[in-house]
DNA sequence: CAGACTTATGCTCGATATGAGCATTTCAGG
DNA sequence: CCTGAAATGCTCATATCGAGCATAAGTCTG
C-alpha cells in the first residue's frame, strides 16, 4: 500500500514539446523545425531539465527562445505523451538513448507569424498535414475519394461480424460518414483512426515497414509530432468555442472579415457572416475603433479591437444545463 | 539548435496520479486514502514504472488494482504537474528522496460507490475538501461570512492601487461578486487563489509556516493533491456540459431524478427539473425502460437507462461558432 | 466617369431553444 | 378516502439561431 517512488527511478526522461500556432493572412500556421536528419519536419521540442527549471512553462519559454528566436505569449498544457515505443524514432532524433521518453506538450497561441531569426524553423499552414480537415471549401476530395472507401475497406478486414460493425461505427461517427455530422473538434481521434488503419505514413515507419499510405495523405512527422499536432488543433478548435482564446492570434487591431478567416482556418469551415458578427457583438467581445481598413478590395471595413474589459461577466459557456434559481 | 535529451537525465521521479470519482446517494464522492503519516488524507498515487507500464493507463490502472482493490473505469489524463516544491511533500509521504517528481495526474469515473476491500480507502463527498464550492442550497455562508470578507481585505493588502485593483478585478471575476456570475468551472482558479490569499492550510504549510486559515475553509490534503482535486472537480464540471460523461457515474437504470441529483451534486448548483428533463430527452440521451422505481416517496419514477445508440450525431457542441452551409 | 464588381454592414423572418410556472397523475400513509 | 410527495405533462413569453434580402461604400474597367 505504501508506494515507493524510488523504486521509480530509471532511465526516463522528460521532454517538452510545443505546438506554436499563429494566424499570417487569415492562416492558422503552426512552427515547424526541419528535422535533424531524415527529413521528417518536426515541431519545437527540448528537454526538460529539473534542476534549471522550476516549472515547465519557464523550461519551455527558454528553449523556445534559445531554439527559434521567438517568445511566447499564450501558453497552455496540452497532453503528456508516454507510451512506449515513442523513444526510438525520438533517440534517434536527439541523440538520447536506452531511456524511455515522456513529453510535456504545450500549445502556444501568438498574433501574427513573424519572420523567425532561425532557418531551420518555419511557419507552414496546418492543412500540409491534415488535408482532410480542410472543408473550408467543401468536403475535401481526398476524403471522398482516398479516405472513405480505404477505411471502408479497412472494416471489411475484420474478421468478425461483429468487429466490422464496430469499426464501421466508429468509421461512421469520427469521419461524419452516412449522414452522421463532421465534428471538427474530433481531429485527433481521426488521426488516430487513420493511424490504426495504416493510411498515413507514420503507421508503417514505427513497425519498420515500408510506406503502405496513400498519396495525399499529408505530409508525415518525425517521432509522433503529427498525433501531438493533431492534439493541439482538435484542443484548439474545441477551445474556441467556449474561450476566446481566438484573440490571441490577432494583432491589435483587426477587421471582423480578418477574424472571420482567422476562426474559418481554424475550425475548418465556412463560418455565416452576418451571423458571426451577430454573436460577436452579441457577447460583447469586440469594440470598434473608428479607423478603416481601405485595403480589402470592397467597401472599407472597420478595425476592431478585442474588447477585454466586457468580458468579466461569464463571457461564455457550454449548453442545456438548466440552471435555476438559487435553490 | 540540436536539443540534447541526454543531459536532461538526473534524479526525476513520474508518479501517477488518481482522482476516481463515484456517485453514491446521488452524492459526487471521491476516493481518499488516507495518508501514511501526517493525518492529511490523499489521493491513489502511485510511481509510474517505465520498465513495466507500457503506457500510463496501464500503469495506473494496475496500481489502482493493487492498493484499492478497484477496478477504474472510465479514465481520462487530467495535467501533468512538475513545479518545483511539489517534491518535498510528496517525498515525505512516499519515501523517496533527491529527486524531482513529476505527477500525472488522471481521472477516473466509475459508477457507483463499491464498498472498498481496503481499510485505508474510503468514499468520500468532494463538499469536505470544496465546502464554498456548493451551491446547491444557496450560496454557502463560508462565503459571505469568511472569503468574501477576506480576500477584500487581501486585495487591500497589495501596495499600489493598480495591483489592488487588479487583485479585485480578479476576486471579482472568480468568485462573483458584485453581481458577476458564479462560473461553476472555475473551481480551480478559486482554489488557486484561495492558496495565493493564504486562506487555505496548505498554503503556510508548504512555506513551513504555523496554519494561518480561517475555520470552516475545507479539509487540507497531502502535498498538492487538493489542487488536483480542484483540476478534476473543473474538468469534470466543465466536461458533462459538452460529452455525455455524467452517465459513466450512473448504474445501469436509474430515475431521472437520481440522475438530476448527480449533476447538480457535479456542477454544485440546483437544476431546474423539467426543464432538465426536456434537454434530455430533446438530446436523445435516455431511453425508458418501462420498470418504475417504486421506493421514491411519492409517484413511482420511471427508470430510464442511458441510450448510446443514440449518439452518434454530435450530441453534443458548444455555441456561437455559427456554421454555414457547405461553402 | 459610369456602371460593374466586391466587400462591409443592416435588418427581417420563421424555426428552435430556454427560463419559469401552472396543472395533473400516481403512489404511500394515516 | 383524504393528503402530501414526487413524478410528469403543458404552456408561454423571450432569446437565440439559421438563412436570406437589402443597402452602403469603396475599387476596377472600359
Amino acid at each position: 500500500m505504501k508506494p515507493d517512488l524510488n523504486a521509480a527511478i530509471q532511465p526516463l526522461v522528460v521532454g517538452l514539446n510545443a505546438v506554436i500556432f499563429a494566424a499570417s493572412e487569415g492562416e492558422l500556421k503552426v512552427l515547424v523545425t526541419e528535422s535533424v536528419e531524415g527529413g521528417e519536419p518536426a515541431m519545437p521540442f527540448g528537454p526538460f531539465n529539473p534542476s534549471a527549471h522550476r516549472t515547465f512553462e519557464i523550461g519551455l519559454r527558454e528553449w523556445v527562445r534559445d531554439q527559434t528566436g521567438f517568445e511566447l505569449g499564450y501558453v497552455e498544457q496540452l497532453y503528456t505523451f508516454g507510451d512506449r515505443g515513442r523513444e526510438a524514432p525520438l533517440a534517434a532524433l536527439a541523440g538520447a538513448q536506452d531511456a524511455r521518453v515522456l513529453s510535456v506538450g504545450y500549445l502556444g497561441l501568438t498574433p501574427d507569424a513573424r519572420p523567425l531569426n532561425n532557418t531551420e524553423a518555419h511557419w507552414d499552414s496546418w492543412t500540409r498535414f491534415f488535408p482532410w480537415e480542410d472543408h473550408r471549401t467543401g468536403r475535401p476530395s481526398i476524403l471522398t475519394k482516398v479516405i472513405e472507401p480505404a477505411l471502408r475497406s479497412w472494416c471489411d478486414e475484420a474478421a468478425a461480424p461483429g468487429r466490422r460493425a464496430a469499426r464501421f461505427d466508429r468509421v461512421r461517427a469520427t469521419f461524419g460518414l452516412d449522414g452522421a455530422l463532421w465534428n471538427e473538434e474530433r481531429a485527433l481521434d481521426r488521426y488516430e483512426l487513420l493511424y490504426e488503419a495504416g493510411l498515413v505514413a507514420e503507421a508503417a515507419r514505427d513497425r519498420g515497414e515500408p510506406n503502405a499510405a496513400p498519396e495525399g495523405m499529408g505530409v508525415a512527422m518525425a517521432s509522433d509530432h503529427r498525433r501531438i499536432l493533431a492534439t493541439a488543433l482538435s484542443r484548439l478548435r474545441g477551445k474556441i468555442k467556449y474561450r476566446p482564446v481566438v484573440f490571441e492570434l490577432m494583432s491589435d487591431s483587426f477587421t471582423l472579415s480578418d477574424l472571420q478567416r482567422v476562426v474559418e482556418s481554424v475550425s475548418g469551415f465556412p463560418l455565416h457572416k452576418q451571423n458571426f458578427r451577430r454573436a460577436l457583438d452579441r457577447a460583447g467581445f469586440v469594440a470598434g475603433t473608428g479607423r478603416v481598413e481601405s485595403q480589402t478590395g470592397g467597401r472599407p471595413a472597420e478595425l476592431y479591437r478585442f474588447a477585454r474589459e466586457n468580458l468579466t461577466a461569464g463571457a461564455a459557456l457550454g449548453l442545456s444545463i438548466p440552471r435555476a434559481k438559487e435553490g
